[in-house]
DNA sequence: CTCCGTGCAAATGGTTTGCATCTTA
DNA sequence: TAAGATGCAAACCATTTGCACGGAG
């Protein structure tokens, strides 16, 4: 029997409140610029890359930097807000999803899906019992080619 | 009970004579330039860097080029001979464990060690099982503060 | 008022590209 | 001898750095 897998329905994102809070107790400031691009970025259904944040943050905040982008996106890390996936193209990607789950990720076009399921996270933490050390994290990719790219 | 685990302590490298034959089947002429950069990664116990094959190959080749480095990389990619890994230093890595392993990355200093077992092999299969594509690979990383990089 | 954040510009550095020369098959 | 490989140099481009100004606390 096949389990039916979905896609990070459920919606993981912190309300606003809840951020302003967070990066207040961390010690950092609280900018519209930084309340801009955390709320597209944690939102965010897909795995946008800086310049993507970019572009989209600039429609509200025309004089924002690139700069800005990646500062904020070091803070979203260090806050373990997202995870960075570096692709082979050497580009980074931002993943608002930080719990255990599989990136099926487009060889063709780079791409990127969530699957999430508690039998996933149950057979990987099987996997890191084999492994003796202490894990501060994963990542678990399976490339594939798309149905875009495979028309 | 814990299983214990070694890294790769099978040789998985083809032998020289192997190489050619697959080379020249594949397309590709054999030259001394290729030969020894196939040699010392496709051999290595370590992830180089393209920088790191560099500067290894240019002992015995001291007018070997860095292209001529990224140029075979790609060949052995497309040979499925190695895998590339891109970090979140944005350099790419290169893994002649092309099999089904686990990647055990130091957050601090990018040392990359393999964990391979059966039983990963089993449990990640049925991962792949519950998700509904056609996988032509996969990429499973643990990341840790490595034992030098603790103290 | 002080420190941190922002944004502009310049620098960095891994990777890619163009091209003339050389080598393999 | 033709197609492909090499190596040099220049280009590329995502990311980082330096720094003066501005806004948050």
């Amino acid at each position: 029997m096949r389990v039916r897998l979905v896609r990070r329905d459920t919606d993981l994102t912190v309300s606003e409140d809840q951020l302003i809070f967070i990066l207040r107790d961390s010690g950092y400031k609280v900018t519209p610029q930084r309340l801009a691009i955390c709320n597209f970025v944690l939102s965010s259904k897909d795995h946008p890359t800086a310049e993507q944040v970019y572009s989209e943050v600039l429609k509200k905040h025309p004089t924002i930097s690139l700069n800005t982008i990646y500062q904020t996106m070091d803070m979203l890390k260090k806050l373990n807000l997202v995870h960075e996936l570096s692709l082979e193209d050497n580009v980074s990607r931002y993943d608002p999803n930080t719990s255990i789950h599989v990136n099926v990720i487009c060889q063709k076009c780079n791409k990127i899906q969530d699957f999430e399921s508690e039998n996933i996270k149950e057979l990987w933490s099987q996997i890191v019992r084999e492994i003796d050390s202490k894990p501060i994290g994963q990542r678990l990719d399976v490339y594939v080619v798309c149905d875009d790219c495979t028309k």
